[in-house]
DNA sequence: GTGTATGCAAACAGTTTGCACAGAC
DNA sequence: GTCTGTGCAAACTGTTTGCATACAC
C-alpha cells in the first residue's frame, strides 16, 4: 500500500492529512500484533521520533471514531488496536497473553442476531477464546 | 444462601474464613451488575466500612484464582466481575455501558472447538455483544 | 504459635487534559 | 487566515506493592 493510499484514506474518512497520522496509520497495519499505544510509540522511535505518546492516543482515538482500526478491550486492560480489516475473532494465550486472529469462519458457528432479548439492538459480535499457544504448552 | 454456606465454599476452595471474604463475596453474588473493585467498595461501606480498597482487590484476585467469580475484561479497561455461576455470554450497551447477561442457549450458536488452527488448545469461550439497550434507544 | 489476610500509604502504569505553537486546508 | 492537530508537562484513575498489625487455624 502507497503513502498516497493512506493519504486518501485519511481524506475519505474527513482527516486532514498529517505526518504524524500517516505515521500511526502506516504503524497499525504493518504490526499485525495489536500493538498497545506505547509499542506503536516505541515503533516510530527511529522513523518519527518528535511524534509524542499523547499524539499517537489522540490519534488512535480519532482513527477508531473514523472507523479506520478496531480497538481490542482484551486482556491486560491496556489499549490494544487492531488494524486488519474484515471481521475476525481474537485468541489470547492465557499463559503469554499473545493475541491471534481467527478467522471466523474456520473455527465456531456463530449465529448473529441482530436483537436480544430485552430489546438489546445487536450492533456487533465479539468471539474470544482462551487459549495456550503450541509454545506456551511445550516449553511448559 | 445462608452464611455458613458461604463459609463453607469459601472452606471448600482452599481459603481461610474472614469476615472481608466473606463481606465481599457476598457482595459480589448479590451485585448483579458486574460491579468494579470501587463498586464493591462502596456497597460495604455501610455494612463493613473498615475493609480497605485493597483488600478488595486482593480478595477479588484470589476469588478469580480460586474460581468463585469471573473476571470480566469487557470496556472500559477497569477490573469487573461476575459472580453469576453458569455459562453465560455478555452484552454491553455502546451508549451507557451497562453490562447484561446473555444466556448462550437463547442467543447464538457457538460451536465451542477444542482446538483452533495453530495449535492453540481452547480454555474457554467468551462472546461478546456490542448493543444498544431498549432505553438508551428510546431517549436518543 | 504460625502463617496468611488485612489496612494503610505510597508507588506505579496507562491514559487524559490544558495550553501554547505549528501546520493543513 | 482559520481552525484543527501536535507536543509537552502535569493531572488523573485504577491497580499494585511494602510493610506492620491482626486474625484464622
Amino acid at each position: 500500500m502507497g503513502p498516497s493510499e493512506r493519504a486518501e484514506r485519511l481524506q475519505a474518512a474527513g482527516l486532514k492529512v498529517t505526518g504524524p497520522r500517516l505515521a500511526i496509520l502506516d504503524a497499525v497495519e504493518r504490526n499485525r500484533n495489536h500493538p498497545s499505544a506505547e509499542e506503536i510509540h516505541q515503533g516510530l522511535a527511529e522513523s518519527h521520533p518528535s511524534v509524542s505518546l499523547s499524539t499517537v492516543y489522540s490519534t488512535l482515538g480519532t482513527f477508531v471514531r473514523a472507523g479506520l482500526v478496531r480497538k481490542l478491550s482484551e486482556v491486560d486492560g491496556r489499549l490494544r488496536v487492531d488494524g486488519t480489516k474484515g471481521a475476525h475473532d481474537h485468541a489470547i494465550c492465557r499463559m503469554c497473553g499473545v493475541i491471534f486472529d481467527i478467522d471466523r469462519d474456520v473455527a465456531a458457528a456463530v449465529a448473529t442476531p441482530t436483537e436480544l432479548p430485552g430489546g438489546l439492538a445487536v450492533l456487533e459480535v465479539r468471539v474470544e477464546y482462551d487459549v495456550v499457544c503450541s509454545n506456551c504448552r511445550t516449553t511448559d
